[in-house]
DNA sequence: GCAAGGACGTA
DNA sequence: GTACGTCCTTGCA
C-alpha cells in the first residue's frame, strides 16, 4: 500500500508565491493558484509510476478557525497575515478541483492539515504500507522516516528544477542539522517567525542543532543546562525554559486525530470525465482539458462547464443581445453570485476589520533624516505595498511644488517626510527659507526613486494621476499602480470623490479637513508654510486613510467581479492622461487677444442696440431683469417660467420671440454668444498659459461621469467651440508647436455604431458596413424617401431621431427638437419602432435591468449605477429610465476609447512614429506630430482606434475612424 | 465668500 | 430626450 497525502493548503500558498499570477478567467477572478493546483494533481498521476505509483490518495486542508494550538500558545500564528485577497476565491476552487479529480478533500474543524497527514502517515505505515506528504513545509519533516516507509515531496514549479524532488534524510539535515525525528527539539528552540512560535530567544537552527545533537531532547537539555559553558546561552536557556517546552508542544504534529474516513476509503479512483470536464471547462483551463480528454478518450464538448463555478459575465455578452442569451446570463449570474459568496464575505470581513482599527495620529512618525527614511524605505521593500501621498503648494500639479512625502505600510503605521517648508513671512520672491528639520529635498528624492520605479513594489496612491505628474517634474518615475479614487470609481461609480467622502463612508471617519490647516480665501497658505508637524498629522493621516481605503476596497474588486475593468481600463489610462497633462497644448495668445477686442466690440454695439430696443439700461448679463422687461413691461406673450417662479429666457424662448417680431430677443441671443466666447474662452484662455512651459494644461478627471466618460477643466478643453464661425476661430488659436502639426482623429458616429451592435439591429449594421449616410437611411426607412435626392428637411428630422434614440427618447423632448406637436413627435417614434423593432426591445431590457438590478453595464463590464431606480416620484424615475438607455451607449464608447488611449503610446512606439497625444474630446484624439511625418502616423492612429474594442469585444459593426492633418485645430479637425 | 440657478459651450 | 464645466447674477452669510 502506497497512500498519497497532498499539503493542499501549504500547495496554495506556495504556489502564490512562487508564481507569477496572471491567470484570470473571463469574469475576473484570478485561477492561477487553481490552475497550478489542477496541474500538479495531474502530474502527480503522470509520473508517479512504477513503484512510486499511489494506491490511495487524499488531499488535506486546513480548516478555518481555531485549533487545540491556540489554547497552548494565543500567540500561535498571530502575526500572520490575511489571506491575499487575489487567493481568497481559490480557497473552495481547490476544493472543488479535488473533487472534480475523484480524489477526497478532507478537513477538519479544530485541526491543521499537518496533523491529519501525520495521522494518515501514520495509519499508513502501521499498516505496513508507506506513505508520501506531498508539501515542502519544514513542519512536516519531523514525519520522515529514515526506512523510507514516510517520505516528502516537493512539486512547485522552480525554474531550473526538475518538476519532482523528494525531500529525505539529506534535505531534512541539511535544513535542520538533526536526523527528522529531532527535528521538534530543533524548532523547540530555534522557533519559526512565520507561525509565531517563540522558541528560546537568541537561539537559532545552528545552536540549536549543535545542542540537540549533544543533549538529544529539549527536556534533557533543560535538566543539563547548568552544564553549558557560555553564559549568555545558559542563561537565556534557563530564563526561557517555559517558552521551549510550549514551543515543542506547538511544533509537534498530532498523530492521533479522530479522522472520520478510515484508509480504505482514501483508494485510488479513476476520473470520471462527468466529474472532471464540467469543472475544468468552468475554470476555462484549455490546455490541462486538451491533455485529460486524450488521457481520458473523452470528448470535453459533451460536457457544459459546471453553472456552479462558471463566469458571470463573458465579455462582449454584457448588455443586451437578445432575450435568449440574456436569460442564460442571468442565470449565470445567479449561479455565479453562489460561487462567489466565498469572496463577497471576504471583503466584507476586511471591511469590518479595517473599520475597527482606531486613527492614532500620536503614533504618525515625522522622517528628519536619511537614518530614519531608509528605515521606511527598508519596511516598504518588506511588505511589498505602500500608501503613499504628496504634499504640495497648490491644487494644479503642473505649477505646484512639492513639500513633503508621506508613506503608510499598515493602518496605523505611517510617517511624513517633510522636504520644503518654509519659514517667515512670504515676500514677493516666494517666500522665507527652508525650515530645519528637513532632509535636502534631493538627496531624499534620489533614495526614494528606485522604490517608485520598482515594479515589485505597489505605491497605492488616492488619485495616482496628480502625484505621478508631480513627481515626473521632479524626475522621479512610477511604476506599479494602484488607486483608491479609481477603485472607488470603478465599484460605485463618481458617488464619492473626496478621500473624506470615501473615510466617512467606509471608515466612519473623514480625517481632517484641509481648510483647517490652510485656511481658505483670501487668508489661504500654501502647504510649505504650515508647521512640519501640523503638516505631518495630515500627511501621514492621508497616507494611513489611503492604505485602509485599499484594503476595504480592493478585495471588493474581485467579489463584484471589476477586477478586469480596472485592471485593463481605468489603472492604467492614469498614467497616459498624467503625460498627455503634462505636455499641453500650444495656443496662438496673439489670436486670442485680438479676437478678445472684436468680440468686446462688437458685443458693445449689441448692449447699446438693446438698450434702446429695452428703452432703459439694465444687466444684459441677468436673465431676471431680462425676463421682467419682456414679460412684464413689454408684455409679451407665451412666456414660461422655470422652476423657481423666474420667467424662462433661454435661447429657444428668445429664438421664438424673434420669429415673432422681436428684435431685443435677438439682440440678446447674438449678445450672449457673443460675450460666452470671450469671456470663457477669449480672456480666460491665455491666464491659463504655464510659464514654465509656455502651453495650456488641462486637467482630466477620469472619475467624475457616470457613463465612463472622462471630463477635462481647469480649463475645459473639451468644449472648444466649433459650431459657429466665431467659435471656429476660437479652435483655430490651438496652434502646433514650430515644426510640428496637429493631427485630429475622431469616431465617425460611435455612439449609433454601439447601439447598432448591442440592440443587434441587422438594417443599421448593413448600413455601417455599406457605408451609407446613416441619417439617410434612417430617413428612407421611415419616411419611404428614396435616399437620392431627399429633402435636407427630411434627414434633418431623421437625425434628430437617431440622436433622441441615443438619449432615451420621448415624444416631449422630440417634439421640442423638431419644433413639432407631441403627437406627431409619438408617431416618428412608432414608426422608428415598427421598422427598427431591436431598439425597443434593448430600451425595455434596460428598463427593466436598471429597476431590478440598479444599474446598467457596457459592453465592457462597466457598471453604471441609479439609486434613483425605484424612486416614487414619476419623472425621476423617467429619468433614469432614459438615462440607462443612454449610458450603456455613451459608456461603451467611452471605453472603446479608453483603450484606444492605452494602446496608443505603445503602438506608436512600436511603429517608430514620433506622435504625443495631446486632448481628447470623448470621441476624438488630438496629435502633435513633426512636420512631414503626419502621413505615416495618421495609419498607426486609426489602426489603435479602430481595433480599440478588440479582442475583449468582437464588435459586429465596423469603427470607422477620419483623421486629418493640419497646422491649428480648426483645420484639422 | 459661497451656493444655487440660469445660460451656453462641447460630444 | 444623454453626459459634462464655466461664467455670471442673485441671495444669503
Amino acid at each position: 500500500m502506497h497512500l498519497l497525502l497532498v499539503d493542499g493548503s501549504a500547495y496554495i500558498f506556495r504556489a502564490f508565491h512562487a508564481l507569477p499570477q496572471l491567470n484570470r478567467k473571463s469574469d475576473g477572478l484570478p485561477v492561477g493558484c487553481v490552475q497550478g493546483f489542477c496541474s500538479m494533481l495531474y502530474k502527480l498521476t503522470e509520473d508517479l509510476k512504477g513503484e512510486d505509483a499511489p494506491t490511495h490518495m487524499a488531499v488535506i486542508f486546513d480548516h478555518s478557525g481555531k485549533t487545540f494550538r491556540d489554547d497552548i500558545y494565543t500567540e500561535y500564528k498571530a502575526q500572520r497575515p490575511p489571506a491575499p485577497v487575489e487567493l481568497v476565491p481559490q480557497f473552495p476552487l481547490t476544493r472543488a478541483a479535488t473533487r472534480a479529480f475523484s480524489i477526497p478533500s478532507i478537513e477538519m474543524e479544530g485541526w491543521e492539515a499537518d496533523d491529519i497527514i501525520a495521522t494518515y502517515a501514520r495509519l499508513a505505515r502501521e499498516a505496513g504500507g508507506k506513505a508520501t506528504i506531498v508539501s515542502s513545509d519544514k513542519d512536516m519533516m519531523q514525519l520522515i522516516e529514515p526506512d523510507g516507509s514516510i517520505r516528502m515531496l516537493d512539486t512547485i514549479a522552480r525554474p531550473g528544477q526538475p518538476p519532482l524532488r523528494w525531500i529525505g534524510m539529506d534535505e531534512v539535515f541539511k535544513k535542520f542539522g538533526v536526523t527528522p525525528d529531532k527535528v521538534i527539539e530543533v524548532q523547540a528552540l530555534c522557533g519559526d517567525s512565520v507561525d509565531n512560535v517563540p522558541g528560546v530567544p537568541g537561539i537559532g537552527v545552528k545552536t540549536a542543532a549543535e545542542l540537540i545533537n549533544t543533549y538529544g531532547t529539549v527536556e534533557n537539555l533543560l535538566e543539563h543546562a547548568d552544564e553549558i559553558k557560555q553564559n549568555a546561552r545558559r542563561e537565556k536557556l534557563k530564563a526561557n525554559a517555559d517558552l521551549a517546552l510550549v514551543s515543542k508542544r506547538l511544533v509537534t504534529l498530532s498523530q492521533d486525530v479522530p479522522v472520520e474516513l478510515d484508509i480504505d476509503a482514501l483508494i485510488r479512483q479513476p476520473m470520471e470525465p462527468s466529474n472532471l470536464f464540467p469543472f475544468l471547462k468552468a475554470m476555462e483551463f484549455a490546455t490541462i482539458t486538451k491533455r485529460l480528454s486524450g488521457k481520458l478518450e473523452a470528448n470535453p464538448d459533451d460536457f457544459e462547464a459546471d453553472p456552479e463555478y462558471a463566469a458571470t459575465a463573458v465579455p462582449g455578452a454584457v448588455g443586451f443581445d437578445n432575450a435568449a442569451r440574456a436569460e442564460s446570463r442571468a442565470a449565470r449570474h445567479e449561479a455565479t453570485g453562489r460561487s462567489n459568496a466565498a469572496t463577497v464575505a471576504h471583503a466584507a470581513a476586511e471591511h469590518a476589520r479595517v473599520r475597527a482599527i482606531p486613527f492614532k495620529p500620536e503614533d504618525y512618525e515625522i522622517i528628519r533624516d536619511a537614518a530614519a527614511l531608509q528605515r521606511w524605505i527598508d519596511a516598504i521593500e518588506m511588505t511589498g505595498h505602500v500608501a503613499t501621498d504628496t504634499e504640495t503648494t497648490g491644487l494644479d500639479n503642473q505649477t505646484a511644488d512639492l513639500v513633503g512625502l508621506s508613506f503608510s505600510i499598515a493602518p496605523g503605521t505611517s510617517a511624513y517626510l517633510p522636504l520644503g517648508h518654509t519659514d517667515g513671512e512670504a515676500d514677493i520672491f516666494g517666500g522665507g527659507g527652508l525650515v530645519e528639520g528637513q532632509m535636502d529635498i534631493r538627496l531624499a528624492l534620489d533614495m526614494v526613486k528606485p522604490l517608485f520605479a520598482d515594479p515589485s513594489i505597489l505605491k497605492i496612491f488616492h488619485n495616482a494621476k496628480y502625484d505621478i505628474g508631480i513627481l515626473a517634474r521632479y524626475d522621479v518615475a512610477v511604476k506599479s499602480v494602484d488607486d483608491t479614487l479609481l477603485l472607488s470609481y470603478a465599484l460605485d461609480g463618481p458617488q464619492f470623490n473626496t478621500m473624506g467622502e470615501l473615510g466617512e463612508h467606509w471608515l466612519g471617519f473623514a480625517g481632517q479637513s484641509i481648510k483647517d490647516l490652510i485656511g481658505s480665501g483670501k487668508k489661504q497658505i500654501t502647504f510649505a508654510q504650515v508647521k512640519i508637524e501640523d503638516g505631518a498629522r495630515y500627511a501621514a493621516e492621508d497616507a494611513d486613510m489611503t492604505m485602509r481605503l485599499w484594503q476595504v476596497l480592493k478585495p471588493r474588486l474581485v467579489a463584484e467581479n471589476m477586477t478586469t475593468l480596472y485592471e485593463t481600463i481605468d489603472r492604467p489610462l492614469a498614467p497616459v492622461l498624467a503625460r498627455m497633462e503634462g505636455r499641453g497644448v500650444n495656443i496662438d495668445r496673439a489670436i486670442l487677444s485680438r479676437l478678445s477686442g472684436e468680440f468686446a466690440q462688437r458685443a458693445a454695439a449689441f448692449e447699446a442696440q438693446a438698450y434702446e430696443l429695452a428703452e432703459q439700461t439694465f444687466n444684459l448679463g441677468s436673465p431676471k431683469q431680462l425676463g421682467e422687461i419682456l414679460f412684464d413691461k413689454m408684455g409679451l406673450e407665451g412666456g414660461t417660467k422655470t422652476k423657481t417662479g423666474a420667467w424662462s429666457t433661454g435661447a429657444d424662448v428668445l429664438e421664438d420671440l424673434a420669429l415673432k417680431g422681436v428684435p431685443l430677443a435677438r439682440t440678446i441671443v447674438d449678445w450672449r454668444q457673443l460675450n460666452k466666447l470671450r469671456s470663457t474662452y477669449t480672456d480666460a484662455l491665455p491666464a491659463y498659459i504655464n510659464e514654465r512651459t509656455g502651453r495650456v494644461h488641462t486637467t482630466y478627471s477620469q472619475h467624475s461621469v457616470l457613463t465612463g466618460r472622462l471630463s477635462s477643466n481647469d480649463p475645459n478643453l473639451q468644449n472648444i467651440p466649433v459650431r459657429t464661425e466665431d467659435g471656429r476661430k476660437i479652435r483655430s488659436a490651438f496652434v502646433a508647436a514650430p515644426g510640428k502639426i496637429l493631427v485630429s482623429a475622431d469616431y465617425s458616429q460611435i455612439e449609433l455604431r454601439v447601439l447598432a451592435h448591442i440592440a443587434d439591429i441587422q438594417a443599421l449594421k448593413d448600413a455601417f458596413e455599406e457605408g451609407l449616410d446613416i441619417h439617410a437611411m434612417t430617413a428612407s426607412e421611415m419616411f419611404g424617401v428614396p435616399v437620392e435626392g431627399m429633402p435636407s428637411d427630411i434627414r434633418r428630422r431623421a437625425k434628430a431621431i437617431n440622436f433622441g434614440i441615443i438619449y432615451g427618447i420621448s415624444a416631449f423632448g422630440l417634439a421640442n427638437q423638431l419644433g413639432i406637436g407631441r403627437g406627431e413627435a409619438g408617431d416618428y417614434i412608432k414608426t422608428y419602432f415598427e421598422r427598427f423593432p431591436g431598439i425597443k426591445d434593448y430600451m425595455e431590457e434596460q428598463r427593466r435591468k436598471v429597476k431590478e438590478d440598479g444599474h446598467v453595464s457596457t459592453i465592457f463590464g462597466r457598471r453604471i449605477n441609479f439609486p434613483n431606480a425605484k424612486s416614487h416620484n414619476p419623472s425621476e424615475r423617467a429619468f433614469v429610465e432614459r438615462a440607462s438607455i443612454n449610458a450603456p451607449i455613451q459608456g461603451s464608447a467611452a471605453d472603446i476609447i479608453r483603450r484606444a488611449m492605452i494602446r496608443m503610446e505603445p503602438e506608436l512606439n512600436k511603429a517608430r512614429i514620433d506622435a504625443d497625444m495631446l486632448l481628447q474630446v470623448h470621441d476624438e484624439l488630438i496629435f502633435e506630430v513633426p512636420l512631414g511625418t503626419e502621413s505615416a502616423a495618421i495609419p498607426v492612429i486609426k489602426r489603435v482606434m479602430e481595433g480599440a474594442a478588440e479582442p475583449a469585444v468582437r464588435l459586429t459593426v465596423p469603427i470607422q475612424v477620419d483623421a486629418n492633418a493640419a497646422g491649428n485645430w480648426d483645420e484639422a479637425h
